[in-house]
RNA sequence: GGAGACGUCGCAUAGUCUGGUCUAGUGCGCAUCCCUGCUAAGGAUGUGAAGGGGCAACCCUUCCGUGGGUUCAAAUCCCACCGUCUCCGCCA
């Protein structure tokens, strides 16, 4: 939710971020004019409630040859403003129902445009050349069968499409991705936290994701719970309806958790493996911060990732996500992309965005300072997921099958130097 | 799953039976000031949130776990829900 008062201050700056998401601008107007709305409406109840609890005082007070008139006064009365309270509170809610629609105002310097209009901000390391080393890389389910490690035949079984078992060595891989990255996040001062994974639906709409990208989230009816998609779910509730003390820097959170997504309207896209899944783990980070550090902290939480990235070998470009292709909440967003090998393209491996205080301001998050309370700003990016398998098996392979494993991981697997096959 | 108790302004607590003077009292904590010749004690004032109006001083509305209801009027009465605790049952 974006800030009422400096939209009606300066509307402009909303209809812009409006045209450069590629959306409409014209919402901005229509929640200008609900407001206007509702602060007349609220004036009139509010006046006329005043009046009322006057006259009702007097009830009390006024001799028993008064009261009959006094009461039916007072009757009268609370039939007015029983109907002006309704109005008042249609009109907060068609405001509402307005402004809940109207996404994060995005940053300056976002480039405008689609999904295809990012800005590449820099490209790390090299491609291998398989063609120069002699042979066909494999892609990462033929190596994943043949190592043991990813078995989706049987999470088709079991689970249905997009579902899959990790065993053997690749389960071993995933948790030793995770934990690294719980390691790199408690050596640069985070948090960490096993959150829960069924959030109540103030929680998921205070994250933004149920607006455009409602169909993305499983819901559970019977308890109408949500599961989340990401742990920065949990993670943003946390200090939900809280004032925060953010006078020793930031609040930082690494959240492991299990994630769950849909995958609605991406039919035929991604169903090879598991690049594309309904439930993987990852490990999470999130920060509170003041809203004039949120640019220098969303610089740090990409550091971070890219660190990761680096902890692993995998070569990766750096975008700046375009205007259009941004979440709800986002105000800007760089995701890291690995180079995939077999696809000859980039895949998303992290993402981290800049919520400004859009997601502060619906969850009622807030920080004490000397000019009273304001919202705070916050901020998510990712360590690792279990989609980073799918890119060090492709990047890291052998002719023979086997995945020579990054030096950064062995410590986390025993030291073990290469990942064997246990079938042809 | 069954039975019961409880949920009040940062913390503690009064108020709920018997609806109106609750504009929610008191203590602690905190802030500012005063007094005091001193690592003490005392005194005064202030002390939440959200929203609206006003150039401003300031005023108004809402909030006593949440949401409904009864009533001219609800912290107080009724209903539902949520949470905490205790006991019983069941089970890891």
């Amino acid at each position: 939710m974006i800030d009422l008062k400096s939209l009606r201050e300066d509307p402009d700056v909303a209809r812009a971020s409006q045209r450069a998401r590629g959306a409409d601008p014209e919402l901005v107007d229509q929640v200008l004019a609900a407001d206007e709305q509702r602060r007349a409406l609220l004036s009139a109840f509010e006046n006329q409630r005043a009046e009322q609890k006057q006259v009702s005082k007097s009830v009390g007070k006024a001799s028993p040859e008064e009261r009959p008139a006094v009461l039916a006064h007072a009757k009268a009365l609370a039939e007015q403003v029983k109907a002006a309270e309704a109005d008042a509170n249609e009109a907060q809610a068609e405001l509402d129902r307005l402004l809940t629609q109207l996404p994060n105002l995005v940053l300056d310097g976002v480039p405008a445009g689609g999904e295809d209009d990012y800005v590449v901000l820099r490209t790390v390391g090299t491609p291998r050349d398989f063609t120069a080393e002699g042979f066909t890389p494999a892609d990462h389910l033929d190596l994943g069968q043949r190592l043991g490690a990813i078995d989706t035949d049987r999470g088709a079984k079991v689970s249905g499409a997009r579902f899959y078992y990790l065993t053997g060595i690749g389960a071993r891989l995933e948790l030793a991705l995770l934990n690294a990255a719980m390691d790199k996040a408690l050596a640069a001062g985070f948090t960490p936290v096993i959150t829960p994974t069924l959030v109540k639906p103030e929680i998921m709409a205070g994250t933004g994701f149920l607006g455009e990208h409602a169909e993305e989230v499983y819901h559970l009816p019977t308890d109408d719970l949500y599961l989340v998609g990401t742990s920065e779910v949990a993670l943003a509730g946390y200090h939900a309806k809280e004032i925060l003390d953010l006078s020793d820097g930031p609040k930082r959170y690494a959240g492991w958790s299990a994630c769950y997504r849909r995958e609605a309207g991406s039919y035929g896209k991604d169903t090879r493996g598991i690049i594309r899944v309904h439930q993987f783990h990852k490990v999470e980070m999130f920060s509170y911060v003041r809203p004039e550090d949120a640019t220098a902290e969303h610089e740090r939480l990409l550091g971070w990732e890219e660190a990761m990235l680096a902890l692993v070998d995998l070569p990766y470009r750096v975008i700046d996500t375009a205007a259009g292709d941004l979440g709800t909440s986002a105000a800007r967003k760089f995701d890291c992309e690995a180079w995939l090998p077999t696809q000859e393209r980039y895949l998303e491996l992290t993402s981290t965005s800049n919520c400004t205080t859009f997601q502060a301001r619906r969850l009622g998050i807030r920080e004490r300072t000397e000019a009273g309370n304001r919202p705070v700003a916050t901020l998510n990016g990712t360590l690792a997921t279990t989609r980073w398998i799918v890119a060090i098996l492709e990047n890291h392979q052998l002719a023979d099958g086997s995945v020579h494993v990054p030096e950064g991981l062995r410590g986390y697997l025993g030291g073990l130097e290469t990942l064997e096959p246990v079938r042809p």
